[in-house]
DNA sequence: TTACATAGGTACTGACCGGTAACACCTATG
DNA sequence: CATAGGTGTTACCGGTCAGTACCTATGTAA
């Protein structure tokens, strides 16, 4: 069984401070090959820098994990700003943005799902520091798009926002393993149709 | 990073041959706890076996895990023919009934996910012979609910099969990062709901 | 100058990993 | 009884894992 990775990409070592670098490593390589796969050593050598730093700024690898996914939670929580601020008032819009964005995603190469779903997935252990962050992220996720159908006066809001999240994350772990060739467009068309089938 | 399975669970040693203990106890074991996280030692010894037993049934640890998952999607097929068996001529039944037993599952206290999907997560070498059995699945199986989507004489069926495939695929993957308390009625709703937006 | 914090480097620990060699055993068939 | 094939046992291989001890270098602020 194959496993650690060997890639050698020693990332720009401009004035970025070694913890901020590790973070963007361990973002790519755990993203792109597993948490599990990925050991801490590879992380260290390919954010210019050694194991040593890396544990003087996390406590542990799990830490570290944990962090990464708080990082990317956050990410998303600025998209929505973002798109808050982009359609004020226009919560049918935001919810297209999102749903746009979750297309283009899903169609890109290097798809490989939701990281937060993969983390549950590879970290089953249930008092995982990750979890907690994990569980906090999709909660979140779902009730905002409630919130949003709601606020775009759609009928059964709750029943629509489940509708298109668990179609969306279905849609992310389902381009792992099969072809994506016009899902992204595919995907569009089925959230437009429920999000129709709901208006009053 | 806590790994490994401790795990005793000397199997029922009664006349099954090893090969099959082997099977179902990695069948459990990779299930619960991941693929990565199972050493081929603590499965072995949970079957009431060894190692050495193991690799003269099984060449790699790569070919046990592709043999678990070719297990799992066998029987997944025998449920299909058992729903054609129960409902013959009668594709929307089979459908309800496959959105019944997702549901179930869902629901159960024990959900962790596809397995396909999940070893897709674990395993994203796109060489590793899982691949092949986790690829073909998938694909078989969406092709199936567009058949019967298109048999029950629904509008737009590859459209529809992708959306009840998405929705159930995205509602196993949430189901282990979020409280699933009545996601199986709500399921059963959503997509009983889809399936009447394609009623011609 | 001194003092201190941050970082790099090397080498190590103890445990586990997947996989193999060699050999003893047991039982079924001839 | 003999033989052969499947099984159990133990010990081992080389490699990797997470995590740590210890020492050096550098930069900065007093």
């Amino acid at each position: 069984m194959k496993t650690g990775t060997k890639t050698i990409t020693i990332e720009k070592i401009e004035g970025i401070p070694p913890r901020a670098r590790i973070l963007a490593v361990a973002a790519d390589l755990f993203y792109r090959h597993g948490i599990r796969a990925v050991g801490v050593e590879a992380i260290a050598e390919a954010a210019g820098t050694n194991k040593m730093t890396l544990y003087r700024h996390f406590a542990s690898k799990d830490e570290l994990v944990a962090e990464y996914l708080r990082c990317l939670a956050e990410k998303a929580n600025s998209s929505w700003e973002k798109w808050a601020a982009r359609h004020p008032g226009d919560p049918r819009a935001q919810l297209r943005a999102w749903l746009k964005e979750m297309a283009d995603h899903v169609e890109s190469g290097s798809e490989r799902g939701c990281a937060l779903a993969n983390a549950a997935v590879e970290l089953p252990e249930k008092d995982h520091p990750a979890r907690r962050v994990i569980e906090a992220f999709k909660n979140a996720q779902r009730n905002r798009i409630t919130q949003l159908c709601a606020a775009a006066d759609l009928a059964q809001p709750e029943l629509l926002a489940d509708e298109l999240f668990l179609l969306l994350e279905g849609a992310r772990v389902t381009a792992q393993s099969m072809g994506r060739t016009g899902l992204g467009e595919r995907l569009i068309r089925m959230g437009e149709a429920m999000i129709a089938a709901h208006q009053k």
